[in-house]
Order: structure tokens, then sequence, then C-alpha cells
DNA sequence: ATTATTACTCAACTCACTTGAATTATCAAC
DNA sequence: GTTGATAATTCAAGTGAGTTGAGTAATAAT
């Protein structure tokens, strides 16, 4: 979904906006920066960089972080990013629970809450939703003032699509626009996304994909997805349903498989349980992975197979600088599916001088994406906003 | 490759630039425009418009056109882009031949040559393209101040990849940067890229793909490349790669092929030729189509199943508005294709309310490719920049 | 100690956009 | 026809935010 701004130009207004983004920016990338510093970076007078800093430290966002000598002339006061300066909120909507998340500044999680759900429909969720946000400002003592924007993450696709019985497994949201929705309700900027590019974004503020500006995300989430930045922005697709790469197929064993019916924790579970409906969660695979079973070994050596085809499609079609694994999938199995498959040959991305390694784990966590909902707009504070053409 | 710009504050005189490329693509998508009216689309002040628009017209890059009426007050007066204000210069190299275009602002070609190559090293191509350039100035009369800047489209993989055999077509290319050489050499701006990044690009300005923001480009060059826009900016990969679809398997006949092998030009050679070198040209292509050669018709059948399965993969990776199928390939070609190809269901694309196929036929035109160089350029000055983040 | 170097500030300046009032041309209503 | 509403345009003044250049301060190298 990703709300898509209309064009505009450019005013002075609109540049302050701009250049605290990439003041911010390049501080949170470096930790600490001194004024020349930023200015030479991005091509602005230090007076400007001194005049926007003079105005984040105001309203808390950044402090003084002592001197650096080193070189030469006068040492540079640095500064760093003040976690405690502003805090994202992150949503994930599942039909069955609501997940809540408060980032700080640097990306840390600072409450995490999980709420049952028993009905999913809009006003329902919303109403969940406002309780999470005020639980959460309260657990932690944050005034609302504080927050700087909600990202919601829900089931993708979005709209009715070609993927049958998919269309929405939430009741009730097909005819709703859920960016309007919660922007109404929180009275504060919202982002909507997938799963998977939100726990991409979520790798970029605090993960192993901080510096890169063009790499894949593998979401391990109860299906696959995939999450695309370019130059340091998502990848959106025209409808919001780009990466739904769960549904790709690929050759298993001489018959054309989707990729989520091999490599996906839903497809572990099949694998391990037969059609038995009871969830296996996070834990039990780890526990079966520290065990070595002989199932779970079985499943991981074909799922690393559909791994290597994926990526050879991934690569070819992107060329990213790596492809991060990462999500509700223990670290052992992404670890072990990063070390064992068979990178393959033909593709733009087997090169030799290369910086990132072509596949590379990342977060492993239940909550990748609740967090990478709240990073969605920490990403935002950091990084200017792009021009939408036409 | 695809100039990577590093990351820039905002100040007043890139608004500017920013503002007067955003004026400029409002009336070139509209064809003609009032000045509040373009005020209203981008959030500027009419006076703000007022001001860039005398620039415009001062530089000949627009003209007045009327007036319309129609509504109650004043009639606006309207404008439009002077397709003599300004040229764009387009090259393509090839192992063999370089190919010139020049490009007024409509998109219009008014200079195609060909020259034939025996040389390609850097220096050898450097002097013909400047004859080139010399040529075509010369031939419709044209000051060098009017030349906007060029595009250059490679063969790409850039750089040295996994592709044995692929790595440069073009001798001693490895080891130079082709921007930099060209912008020393032609002292104009210069961008370089793909074939089917270019073409894509060409589709924007003049083509089918007016008015669209993100979608995906099917290249028939020698290959099959892709060129993939996501809200009206290419994406290019992290090393200028991106859209080397030609090499992903498909499964074919039960066995995996790559795309290329079996939909491309070069694989139609081989299918009516057998292993004959003798290179069978677009107009042969053409003709054995119109005479419905079994032969050609068989690849046709094979060359459908593999755009099926691209089409799965493409619309499930970016959710494009409309998959488009250019390139030196025979129209009725690119026709039979995009109505015998049986789409797949299982992509999020497969929706009922779509204002676009899902498959559209593009330009076909050996030198699509060549104009669509010169494109990357017209598409700069008609789209304000994109911020590239860290 | 002296000098080169670099960071930073102050004050003046400039650029480009915004604002509000005045002007003009058209359509619609009487 | 006259009158009034509507919308485009311009003019002149105002404002926000960046740049520039001179001057000051703190450090390293000589």
């Amino acid at each position: 979904m990703m709300t898509i701004s209309s064009p505009k130009g450019s005013n002075a207004e609109r540049s302050r906006i701009t250049n605290r983004r990439a003041v911010m920016g390049s501080i949170h990338s470096a930790g600490i920066m001194g004024r020349a510093e930023i200015a030479r970076n991005l091509s602005l007078s230090t007076q400007a960089v001194s005049n926007i800093i003079a105005e984040l430290l105001e309203d808390g966002l950044l402090f003084e972080n002592g001197t650096r000598a080193g070189g030469r002339g006068l040492p540079a006061v640095q500064y760093a990013v003040n976690p405690d300066g502003g805090y994202a909120f992150g949503i994930e909507v599942r039909p069955s629970a609501i997940f809540g998340s408060l980032l700080d500044m640097h990306g840390k999680p600072v409450f995490t809450e999980r709420f049952a759900l028993k009905d999913a429909r809009p006003n329902a969720v919303m109403e969940h939703v406002i309780a999470l946000r005020d639980k959460g400002l309260k657990a932690v003592s944050i005034s609302d003032e504080k927050l700087l924007g909600a990202g919601i993450v829900m089931p993708g696709p979005f709209g009715r699509t070609g993927l049958a019985g998919q269309e929405s497994d939430l009741p009730e949201w097909d005819s709703v626009d859920p960016h309007k929705l919660f922007e109404d309700a929180l009275k504060i900027p919202v982002m909507v996304s997938n799963d998977a590019n939100a726990a991409a974004m979520a790798e970029r503020i605090t993960g192993v994909a901080q510096g890169l500006s063009s790499y894949a995300y593998l979401y391990f989430g109860t299906g696959l997805g995939l999450g695309i930045v370019s130059q340091g922005h998502l990848v959106p697709g025209a409808f919001g349903n780009a990466g739904e790469i769960g549904h790709v197929a690929v050759p298993i064993d001489g018959q054309m498989r989707s990729l989520e019916s091999v490599l996906s924790r839903l497809s572990a579970q099949r694998k391990l349980q037969g059609d038995d409906e009871q969830a296996l969660d996070f834990q039990s695979i780890a526990d079966l992975f520290a065990a070595q079973d002989s199932e779970l070994m079985e499943w991981l050596d074909t799922a690393s197979i559909a791994l290597g085809h994926a990526t050879q499609i991934i690569e070819n079609l992107f060329d990213p600088q790596t492809i991060i694994l990462g999500g509700a999938m223990p670290s052992g199995v992404l670890d072990y599916l990063v070390e064992n498959t068979t990178l393959p040959e033909l593709t733009v991305s087997n090169r030799s001088a290369r910086s990132e390694p072509r596949l590379k784990t990342g977060t492993s966590d239940r909550l990748t994406a609740t967090l990478g909902a709240a990073a969605l707009i920490l990403n935002q504070t950091y990084t200017p906003q792009f021009v939408v053409a036409h």
C-alpha cells in the first residue's frame, strides 16, 4: 500500500524538512558527526547545517557528544541522535492478534505487546490499536508529542487479486483505505506496508542492512515475502503488492512448486506434522533444529534448493548488494540455509569483487515485522522523501 | 550503471531545478497546460509557476499555445513544450557498430545513424561518437548549446560478473568508467544504462508507458532484458545490472532452460536455422511471421510458454501496472505473444479492477534502445531527480 | 613561538517561494 | 445589455532558508 504522495514542487519549507532528514540520516548512520563534516556530506554550507542542528537540539532530537581532534584545526563538536528524542509506533495486524511496539530513535524496542483479537473488523482493530498505543506510552512514560508516527503492517496482498482465498485474511477490510483509517484515528503520520517491506526497513535502521542502499530481504512469516530496497527506498509496486515471491514457482524434484510450499514456516510444519493443523511455533522448530531432527533436516535440504532458485531470480532481476534472510524462523535455521545453499552461478551477482556476501542472515525474531512497522517511520525521519514522478 | 548521485541537501538553486523539471514534466504529460493548473498540480503558488514559465519561455523550452475558456473566469493561457527547445543525443554501442540518434523535446527522432565499428576499444568508440554527434548536429542544423545531454546504452552486465563469456562484449572496457569517459569527451550531462532500461524510458516519454509510473518492460535485443520502472524511476540495481531476466531459468518441456534460450531473437534464429551462424534479421523474421512459417510458429508456442512464466515472476515480484513487450522484434510477433500467452493465475496482478492489460505491445523497432538512450536524458528533464539515500 | 589548518559564528546578502491586493477576462443570471 | 460571480494573472511586499565572506578560536606542525 505504502502511501503514494502526489508530486510536489519544492519550496523553502520543504527544503528544510528534506535537509533536517538528511542531517538526521547522516548522523544516524555515522553514529556521531560534526557540523562541517555533515555539510560536506550533503553539499550544504556549514552555516546551514549549524542552523538545522540548533533546531534539532532544541527539539531534543540530537545531543552534543564531545569533540574530536585527530586532525589539525579546531576540534569538531560531535553530535549524536538522542534515543529519547522521539518514538515510532509499530503495529502488526494479523487475523487473530495485534502486535504493538514502540521504538526509540536508535531503533531499540522499549515496549512490545501482543493482544489477542476476537474480532478483526476495522472498528474493533482500531479500538485495540488505540488502547495499545495508550498502554505503551504510559508504560514507558512517553508524552504523545514524542510519537513521530505509526507504521502499520497488514497481511498483503492489498486489494482483490488473483490469489484465490487470499484476498483478505481480515474481514471487512477490502473496502476501506487502511491508511486513511489509521491516520484519522491516530492523528499522526501513518505508513502502511506488508510484513516483508517493514522487516527490510528494520534491517536498515538497526540490523545488517545498515549502510546498504540496494538490497533484497527474504522474510519468513507464515509464508514467504520479499522486501526490495533500491537506493534506500522501498519498491512498493503499483498497488503495494510487490514482493509476493512466495507464489513464484520453482522446480523441486522435477515438478514446479510455489516457493512458499517448500520455503516457509508453514511448509516446515506440514512436513513435520503432516496435515495436523496444530501450529508448530518458532520455539518448537528451534528445538527440533538443535536436535538435528531428521525430518527437519530433510525439509531444510529441499528448502535450500528452493532458496537457490529464489536467489537466482532475485539476483538477476535486482542485482542487489546482498540478500538478507530474516523473520520468524530460528536463527540456526537461517544460518543453516545461508551456509548450505548452493549459490547459482549464472547471475550478475556472482562476481569476485564483492564487499557483501550474496546471502546473509538478518534478524531472527517473531516480532521482526512488528518492529519493522515502527522502522518504517524511523526510516522516514532519516531519509529525505523521494519525489514521485507524474 | 546509471550514475548514482551522492546525497545532497536542498537549497534555493536546487529547488528551482527541481521545480523547472516538475513544470516541464507536467506540461509534457498533459500536452498543454495553464499556469494555475500546474501550480495546483505541484502544490506551488501560481506566482512561482509564473516565474518558472517565464524562464522556460526565455530558454525556448516552452511556447504559448492559445487560451482555454471552458470554465468560468479568465481563460488560462496554455503552454506547450517546444519540440525544438532542446535535443537529446542517444548512443548505442555494440561490439560491431555504433548507433546514434537525436530526439527533440517531444521524443521524436530527427536524426539516426549507424556506424560500423572495426575497433570497439574505448578510444576508437569515443572518436566515432564525437563524429556522430557532429554529423547529427550539422544534419539537422542544431547548435550545440541545444544539446541537453547524452544517453549511452552499452551491453551489460557492467563489471565482471558470473555470466561466463559475457563479461564484456566490448574489448578493454572492463577497466574504464564509461560515464566519466563519455562526460569528459562530450562535455554534456551523460547517463549510462543498459538497453532494456533505456527502452523502458523511451516508452515512458513517447510510447505506451506514458502516464504509467510503475511498470516493467521486456526488451528483445539479441537476448532478453527487463527494464523496471518504479514510481517513475528506473530500478538500476546495486551495480547497474538489474533486469538480467534472460538468465532466469524456467521449465520448458520438463526441463529448466534460461528464458533467453527460448524467448529471444537469438533463440528464434537457432530454431529457424540450426547452428547456421548467419544472422537472421528483423525483416526476415517479420517475413516468416507474415507467411506463418511453421517453424517460427512452433518457436512462438514455446516462447509464449516461457513468457507466461516470466510474467508470473515479474508480476509477483513487482506488481507492475503492466508489462510491456518491445524491442528488435517484429510487431506482429510481439502482438502474437501478447495475445496468445496464457496468463498465470497465481499472481497479485490477476485482479479484476485493472485499467491496463497485464501484457501489452510496445514499440517494435530495431532502434528502440538507441532512441531509449536519448530518452534517458529527456526523462531527466521531465522528472525531478530523486534523493538517493545514504 | 609562529604558522597553517580547520571549525565555527556573525552579519549581510541572495534566491526562490508565498501572500494579499489589484486587475482582467470570461460565463451566468437577471 | 448590465451586473455579479469566478478564475487567471500580475504586482509588490514579505519570508524562509540557504550562501558568502570576514573574523575568531582551537589545535597540530614547524
